[in-house]
RNA sequence: GCGGCGGUGAUGGAAUGGUAGACAUGGCGGCCUCAAAAGCCGCUGUCCCUUGGGGACGUGUGGGUUCGAAUCCCACCCGCCGUACCA
């Protein structure tokens, strides 16, 4: 055995070098000439994605996990003859870096490039395969031009738009906040509370796309939890919009239900404070006082305790009533905090008798409760208790009374429509995108307000709306943009009169919301991209991302596909044809990472230390890589060792000589040419579909505990088997498989087409018999390879440690599983 | 509450109807060495029979389907993630 030693930084920063010199990963775009342009058939396309980092620090191990996954997956697909595109880009602007400038005074431009310098670094010294000819940050103007111009493009669809609501505003970070960044009532960034602010702010109608964006769900390879979150998140449910009528005020109050076929049972109707309506209701009658009392103890209340889930019911009575259109009576008004304003029309019909909520206020305040659906017992309800929420025949409800409440349903919506008194509806969740912030380091909003013209979007040719640099980034409630008056001033593009910018910025989502797009065409200066480019790469085959995203990200981006798309700026509907979300790497101690538990572990140090293909093999075969897994200091030394013993062969075997398998090979020589045309088998099966590479990597060691197992084997059959765990572990570890492969063969592994397994090494001429008796394993036989049934039966029932077994019974039954056991069934 | 996912040795995990525990970690023993490190080889689910070998048990709990269940079905317990006074 060789006296050197496996030194990954010597290896490593050699193959990275070549790699960089040659531009190996880079993919050229197919030319696109007139009426052309479409998709070759030569090749097969696949484009595979990461998502797209935040340049902070350094990279941490997560990165190095996804980076991980994404490369193997990239090699695998290049080396099963597909075209792939690999790219990298930065997530650049943001609060952290501005959180940063603010302490430091240090231009958040300046902290940013200084992060992508070392992310590019690190992403380089791990071997990650990515076209560098198309990396941008999503800071550089060339860039944030494009996320202008898609601003204006919505805007001119009316699907970017300014109006004035009750907004979310976290007082920590001074900017207002899209419902999605909202957890628990608490900024996602700082944790701090947020409060509602009524502001005027911009906003991107995604509600319009709410039905394709739930319907299309169906159509992508995504994993469930994600679909069930962003389902969740968009929440359609359909029912009916009904409208009371309040004789004395001459209006109508519509609300939407989910039950209309409990009309009958709606005896009081409820307002949420925030309704606009309440005080105009109240105003004049003996309720006046207290409504004004509680609405503004509802309103100054924290939306933590408010929302409280055992929070006993409140409210008062508005001192007015609504008709309920089908029963005729009139029913009491009130306003209560249960109602929610953001959700259906912010007041509801209350139908206690079937209702949990409506059912406890009209216990506290003493309101009459109406069953108007039976309850039965094979229907799980109890027949006595209310609330009840199950089906049954209807009671109590006039015409509509002994059919089933499923058809009384339908029944009464057409009754309702019928009469003008309501109609079929279906109500969401899922609110407008609120995308401005009162923040510096972000794209500017391409929009000039004009006195004489008013709201003037800035036209193309002017773009980008370059951010301008300022004094000082510290949010003052508005966008630090607005005291840089000499960038704030200019004049009306439509009249030339004086005008002001708008000094509000993008949420960086919109950033991330299209940057997938730009890789395909990175280098056009003339457009955001042609679209005929596109349709040569779009839709991203394999998306490789933080769970994190599931509703943020990953919503966004889908809307922003079907919004393009309807403008006829791209063809396809879906952005990411499949997803896979990664599992965190935890700490040492099995929490979370964060520097203040200590736990942090550095991919830079492991890095130093084993190399980055030690590191990289290790995230993959920590466990399955969608799973949350603890980091292990001794698991990387074992991979570490892995990567050694294969090393080590390589050096013994290492010469000019072919590394082609034997032709007839025997005895330890047919066991290591059949091992490694089973690791083939298992390798390529492992990484087509499923993505089980910490299996695959244990089947790679298995080959080289195999090699070991067998040091005097003939010598071709070897090299075979060395160069066969070399080129299978080329996607997990390409450094290593590059030069243990070059050194048994003289070739790139990456120029080598993915190795197919020889179905004459893939089985034995005998295999172990598994003899069950009742179901037991009683013993283990040698059996040739494809013996008939009755061969099996019989050798099963020759063995005397199944004989002895069947001792004293009847066989009743034998179940043969030819290549594989007997099970002897007796009494 | 609702939706999704999961529960297997000391540890990470493998096995998705057919030999439970691949692979790795940790532990124990051996070889090499003056010694150590590195490396190489072997053993390592639990309990029992006093061990050449054999037996029983064993995948959260209880039931079911099946010749055969970690795997499928039903009920329950526990954990994680998302969401929630959503009408």
């Amino acid at each position: 055995m060789s006296e050197r030693r496996y030194d990954p930084q010597e290896i490593e920063p050699r193959w990275q070098r070549l790699w960089a010199d040659e531009r190996t990963w880079e993919v050229p775009n197919q030319p696109v000439g007139r009426g052309g342009g479409q998709r070759s058939e030569s090749f097969e396309k696949s484009y595979v994605l990461e998502m797209l980092p935040y340049p902070s620090g350094e990279p941490h191990i997560g990165h190095l996990k996804n980076y991980a996954l994404g490369d193997a997956i990239a090699h695998f697909h290049r080396r099963i003859g597909r075209r792939v595109l690999h790219p990298m880009g930065y997530d650049a602007f943001g609060l952290p870096a501005e959180n940063n400038a603010i302490k430091t005074g240090v231009h958040p431009r300046v902290a940013t490039d200084r992060s992508i310098a070392a992310y590019r670094h690190w992403f380089h010294r791990w071997g990650i395969s990515i076209d560098w000819s198309r990396e941008f940050g999503t800071h550089e103007p060339r860039y944030y031009r494009w996320t202008q111009w898609i601003f204006l493009k919505l805007f001119e669809r009316d699907l970017a738009y300014r109006k004035e609501a009750a907004v979310k505003w976290c007082p920590n970070d001074q900017t207002v906040l899209a419902n999605e960044q909202v957890i628990d009532g608490r900024c996602e960034r700082c944790g701090f509370e947020v409060e509602l602010r009524q502001l005027e702010q911009w906003f991107f109608r995604i509600t319009d796309y709410a039905d394709r964006l739930l319907d299309d769900l169906d159509e992508i390879r995504w994993p469930e939890h994600v679909k069930s979150m962003q389902r969740n998140w968009i929440g359609r449910s359909s029912g009916a919009e009904v409208s009371f009528r309040c004789h004395e005020l001459g209006i109508d109050y519509p609300v939407f239900t989910t039950r209309p076929d409990t009309l009958f049972g709606a005896t009081f109707f409820v307002m949420a404070p925030e309704h606009p309506d309440v005080f105009r209701l109240a105003a004049g009658t003996r309720r006046e006082a207290e409504v004004h009392h509680y609405v503004n103890h509802a309103l100054t209340e924290k939306a933590e305790d408010r929302g409280a889930a055992e929070k006993p019911k409140t409210g008062v009575p508005l001192g007015r009533t609504v008709r309920n259109p089908i029963s005729g009576e009139q029913i009491p008004m009130y306003v209560a905090d249960y109602v929610l304003m953001e959700y259906g029309t912010g007041a509801i019909m209350a139908v206690p008798a079937h209702d949990e909520r409506d059912h406890a206020f009209a216990v506290a305040y003493d309101l009459p409760i109406r069953r108007v659906i039976e309850g039965t017992p094979e229907d799980g309800g109890d027949a006595h208790g209310l609330p009840y929420t199950g089906d049954g025949p209807m009671v109590n409800s006039g015409e509509f009374d002994g059919i089933h409440n499923r058809a009384a349903y339908d029944a009464i919506v057409t009754w309702l429509d019928r009469e003008g008194n309501g109609h079929r509806s279906v109500s969401f969740r899922l609110r407008d995108w609120l995308v401005s912030r009162q923040r510096y380091w972000g794209c500017p909003i391409p929009i000039v307000y004009c006195a004489r013209c008013g709201m003037v979007p800035v036209p193309e040719a002017d773009l980008p709306v370059e951010l301008p640099d300022v004094e000082d980034y510290k949010p003052k409630g508005r966008s630090p943009l607005a005291a840089a008056e000499d960038w704030v001033s200019t004049s009306c593009p439509q009249c030339g009169g004086p005008a002001r910018r708008e000094t509000d910025t993008m949420d960086t989502f919109v950033d991330s919301s299209w940057y997938y797009l730009r890789y395909c065409d990175a280098l056009d200066d003339d457009a955001a991209w042609d679209r005929r480019v596109l349709a040569q790469w779009m839709a991203v085959d394999q998306y490789i991302g933080g769970v994190e995203h599931a509703i943020l990200h990953l919503l966004y981006s889908r809307f922003f596909v079907k919004a393009l798309a309807d403008m006829e700026l791209l063809d396809v509907q879906e952005p990411f044809e499949a997803l896979f979300t990664q599992g965190m790497i935890l700490g040492p101690d099995g929490y979370k990472m964060s520097s203040s538990k200590g736990n942090v572990v550095a991919p830079s140090a492991i890095v130093e230390r084993y190399g980055a293909d030690a590191a990289r093999c290790y995230v993959l075969f920590m466990g399955p890589p969608d799973q949350d897994a603890a980091w292990s200091d001794s698991g990387v030394e074992g991979v570490y060792r892995f990567l050694a013993r294969l090393w080590r062969l390589s050096e013994d075997l290492a010469g000019p000589s072919s590394a082609e398998p034997p032709l007839e090979p025997d005895g330890d020589a047919l066991t290591l040419v059949r091992k490694a045309n089973w690791a083939i088998e298992k390798v390529t099966g492992d990484m087509s579909g499923r993505f089980a590479f910490n299996t695959a990597i244990a089947a790679i060691m298995e080959l080289v505990n195999e090699i070991y197992r067998h040091p005097v084997a003939d010598e071709a059959a070897r090299r075979f088997a060395v160069a066969t765990a070399a080129s299978l572990l080329f996607p997990f570890a390409p450094h290593l498989g590059a030069e243990v492969y070059e050194r048994l063969t003289g070739r790139r592994a990456w120029e080598e087409p993915w190795p197919a397994a020889d179905p004459a090494m893939l089985t034995a001429d005998a295999f172990e018999l598994v003899c069950q008796v009742n179901g037991k394993v009683r013993d283990r036989l040698s059996a040739p390879t494809g013996a008939p049934r009755e061969q099996l039966e019989q050798l099963a029932l020759a063995s005397s440690r199944v004989r002895a077994r069947l001792d004293g019974l009847t066989v009743v039954r034998v179940i043969v599983v030819p290549d594989k056991l007997v099970n002897v069934v007796a009494r």
